[in-house]
DNA sequence: TTAATAATTGAGTAAACATTCAATTGTTTC
DNA sequence: GAAACAATTGAATGTTTACTCAATTATTAA
């Protein structure tokens, strides 16, 4: 009995077909790897953090301002970015100023720019 | 009493860089697209899909098979994905074959996949 | 070393969401 | 028209997660 059997409530309808993507799929590691990270600019807080640190290097504080949030809300998203490899920060006296980590956001935001405007 | 005093417990840092990175921030409404488009690629499930759908056009049946998962879900997941434009469909007898709709998709798993392999 | 302040952290809560299960719709064929 | 089967849909459930609040840490300055 085929692995399919047990998994789906109908007959192959085209075997080859599967096979063939089957073929070409790569590791389950990879598209949750993908997933988590598109996770992360999947939030509304996050991307607006990420541009506007693309525009300046800011403190906490200075990022809750121009969102209009809680400083503790934004520290926490900071977290997220920060374990993701997405944003960095440094320590200057009594406050940390972040910055953004990672070329590939900013030619991710122009394309997903890019999708919503051609729709 | 100024916008940001009700927002924040503490007095801003650098009124200079908020003000001019508020001039530089788009709508809300951009950022919410935006996160919403992102949100959607960010689950293993829908990155399985389209990588799957990218190598060839499928029935639910078919995607069902090759990504061992019941017939039901992955029909909720290509509602998920029809109604976001990113993919589409056409019926052909009792089958419904799904492609991608979306040149973006493919531009998007690249940037990603550069941003998992150098980090 | 104490007071003040920026930032982080953990627990709690409410909302969002992916999957399952059961029922229904749409199409073909007999 | 009835049976068979692909696909969709809605309700229910368990999980994830964003934000709040309170407490804590880290640093500076008096």
């Amino acid at each position: 009995m085929s692995r399919n059997e047990f998994i789906c409530d109908c007959n192959i309808i085209h075997q080859d077909i599967v096979d063939d993507t089957l073929n070409k799929m790569p590791q389950d590691e990879l598209f949750f790897k993908l997933a988590e990270f598109f996770k992360i600019l999947g939030d509304t807080t996050r991307t607006k953090i990420l541009y506007a640190l693309d525009q300046n290097e800011m403190c906490v504080c200075d990022i809750a301002n121009v969102l209009g949030m809680s400083k503790s809300s934004i520290s926490h998203q900071l977290g997220t970015l920060r374990r993701s490899g997405i944003v960095k920060c440094r320590r200057q006296g009594k406050e940390v100023y972040y910055m953004l980590d990672d070329d590939h956001v900013k030619q991710l935001f122009e394309v997903g720019v890019a999708h919503i405007e051609h729709k």
